[in-house]
DNA sequence: ACGCTTACGCCTAGACCACC
DNA sequence: GGTGGTCTAGGCGTAAGCGT
């Protein structure tokens, strides 16, 4: 069928110095050199007999000709990447890779995941716990698309914490999220300090859960401190944690209290080794997003795996 | 200086063939 | 069938040249 088909590679840089109209362009975007562009678009008018540009001092322009196919050219790669993923969607038909940020991982899948896996004996999931790094922060969306696209690659299915602006995948949203202080029992019973009212805050340890600043700007303190219009505590001081779960280890120890996300403690506030001390809980921009690609979306595993995780998630929001 | 093309040469992978 | 040598196509880089 592609006997007559031209080298891929030659197509390519066709393309992608029509699409420039730069050569240069071009080869920064295949990560070759312009020379080496230039020879592919020779080799594709020698082996076509057809002229695709006309050639300016520094400047290129397409022929008729050349204009003509680009939609169908385009179309075609289009086809290919999608034919690729839905290879690569079906590598292991019965394995699932469920991708998701640590402390979501082992604070509210790992809890629940027994009930899949009881119901679904067939499927082995691999959970896969990724850190979306600080430093993708403020690098744009090119880079929040890279770096999704880089998670895609690997897993059927991610749990995402963002504002959900994933476009070319699935999206639903996962759970709406709150944060909200959370301590040990013990620090309302100090005797010193007795942890009546948030002024009371000031008198005790601040844990800092650092998730809150890669999305939502301001630190989880912060955001909670205003919300409930309490001024006089210090929320510079106290120890950062990188992930909610390490935070939330600090406060079962009683170190202090942390404000972060109660959906990762139920288990802890279930077995009294958490509380929340105040009633308010504050509301998020960003909240858990359930992301696959359209071609994975098709697999009977990851329709199940996704059925049931929001199924779990929409009994969260009930209870 | 810049963007592009061209000549030349190197490297790699695959096809083909002869030989054991 | 396996191995080794040769040829060819594809891919790319460097350096030089061209025109503005």
């Amino acid at each position: 069928m592609t006997a007559r088909l031209p080298p891929l590679n030659s197509l390519k840089a066709f393309e992608a110095t029509a699409r420039h109209r730069s050569v240069k362009k071009a080869a920064a975007e295949l990560n070759v050199t312009p020379a080496a562009v230039s020879h592919q678009i020779k080799a594709l008018e020698d082996h076509l007999g057809v002229q695709l540009f006309r050639r300016y001092n520094r400047a290129l322009e397409l022929t008729d000709g050349a204009r003509a196919c680009l939609p169908k050219l385009r179309e075609g790669f289009d086809n290919l990447v999608q034919a690729v993923e839905r290879l690569r969607a079906y590598r292991g038909a019965g394995m699932l890779t469920v991708s998701a940020p640590p402390s979501f991982a082992a604070r509210w899948l790992m809890p629940r995941l027994h009930r899949f896996l009881a119901a679904h004996a067939e499927i082995d999931v691999r959970v896969s716990a990724r850190v979306r790094q600080a430093a993708d922060q403020g690098r744009g969306a090119a880079a929040e698309r890279a770096t999704l696209d880089d998670w895609m690659a690997d897993s059927d299915i991610a749990i995402l914490y963002g504002r959900g602006e994933y476009p070319g995948f699935q999206v639903e949203e996962l759970l709406p999220l709150t944060v909200t202080p959370i301590c040990s029992p013990k620090l309302l019973a100090d005797p010193r300090h007795p942890l009546v009212g948030p002024e009371d805050l000031r008198h005790h340890m601040l844990l800092h859960d650092d998730t809150g600043d890669l999305y939502d700007g301001e630190s989880f303190w912060e955001l909670w401190l205003n919300a409930a219009g309490v001024s006089g505590v210090d929320t510079r001081r106290g120890p950062h944690f990188s992930h909610a779960v390490l935070a939330l280890e600090a406060a079962i120890e009683g170190l202090g209290v942390v404000v972060t996300l109660p959906v990762l403690a139920e288990a802890d506030m279930h077995a009294a080794r958490l509380l929340t001390p105040f009633a308010l809980r504050v509301s998020l921009i960003s909240a858990y997003y359930l992301v696959c690609s359209e071609a994975s979306a098709t697999r009977p595993a990851v329709a199940a795996f996704r059925q049931w995780l929001l199924a779990e998630a929409a009994k969260e929001q009930k209870a």
